[in-house]
DNA sequence: GTCTATAGACCGATAGAC
DNA sequence: GTCTATCGGTCTATAGAC
């Protein structure tokens, strides 16, 4: 379908099945999704969908890893000298994640642990989530970032911010994703204050 | 159980039913939760179950309202002279029915509009979000808050982080919740710079 | 006897898998 | 399309406290 020179009866590719489908996972959820659900989605029968995927909690694992390797990229790419500097970066960065990978990181912001699969993207989701609170902490010792809150708590209501815009952004809507990006920095740096001289 | 001078058999209450079932609801999600889970959860057979509630639906539609019931009541008090003050107090309250509902408001901020009583449960969000974003307008058109930045957006992102604290805070923890309280209003309001002098 | 809460067989519908 | 398992929910009968 992507490929447009492909041998064979045409039809779906993965890469269009498992975007579909985790579509429908994130607007009914993904109990709340069946294989019958996904094969009306693509009119087809519901035997056509185990031709290119081996089961449900396949879909929903490569959504996952999807996102999570997505989300490792911010991390892994060396970003500033100093903490503070790495620290808004990853912010930026992330939030430009959250948007470009927006129905896969959507997905992994709502799983809740309830399989194999599952478990295992909550735990790479909270090695990403540790490596944040170090930039953080990082941060405060420096000497940049407050230090009257504990830094745990700040690195968890700075990317709950964050994560919160998979609940309402949308592509292609009124918000443009740099000027997103802009605005969670200054909120979350700066404050709501009015401006003042700084 | 909960009235020691009762006649009749001994057994579960509605609220303790309810109570276990929002707990499994949260732990599973609630399409990932039958009833037959909760029934094994609390040690009754299922048809037991149906004798104190009409069905798993209910169960959902009573803890939505019982958060929603509390969200509203942190409008409907009146909470100071400008709008900056009714904001501060907003926010701060709402960490308060947060922590205090935990288990209502983590259903309900999950909830997708998957049925009648998830869209219904929805259209009251909708009108709660809506005034808290009117409340954002009202401090930045009286000049308390920033406005370089939109100000429904900045309701967003602002009560998403408020938000974000049913994904990690859980009761008796290493946290406090008026510690909690106070430090959201201090990121938020202040944000996450270094003090300088203000 | 009266009341509440329970057990467990059972129903039609639908799930995921193949 | 077909399989088996499980879903939400119903039914009748009964256990147990007054």
């Amino acid at each position: 379908m992507a490929d447009g020179s492909r041998r064979g009866r045409p039809g779906y590719d993965q890469q269009t099945v498992l975007r579909r489908a985790v579509d429908l996972f994130n607007r009914q959820g993904y109990d709340g999704t069946s294989m019958g659900d996904l094969a009306r989605e693509l009119g087809v029968g519901k035997s056509a969908i185990y031709h290119h995927v081996p089961g449900k909690e396949a879909l929903l694992a490569r959504a996952l890893d999807e996102a999570l390797d997505g989300l490792s990229a911010v991390l892994d790419a060396p970003a500033g000298d100093t903490a503070y500097d790495r620290l808004r970066a990853a912010v930026r960065d992330s939030v430009r994640v959250l948007v470009e990978q927006l129905p896969a990181v959507t997905l992994l912001l709502r799983v809740r642990g309830n399989s194999e699969v599952e478990l295992a993207a909550l735990r790479r989701r909270r090695e990403i989530d540790d490596r944040l609170a170090e930039l953080v902490s990082a941060a405060v010792a420096e000497g940049s970032l407050r230090g009257d809150l504990p830094p745990d708590l700040v690195s968890r209501l700075l990317f709950g911010m964050v994560n919160s815009l998979v609940e309402w952004y949308r592509p292609g809507g009124p918000v443009d994703a740099e000027v997103l990006a802009a605005a969670i920095t200054a909120l979350a740096f700066d404050g709501l204050g009015a401006i003042r001289s700084q």
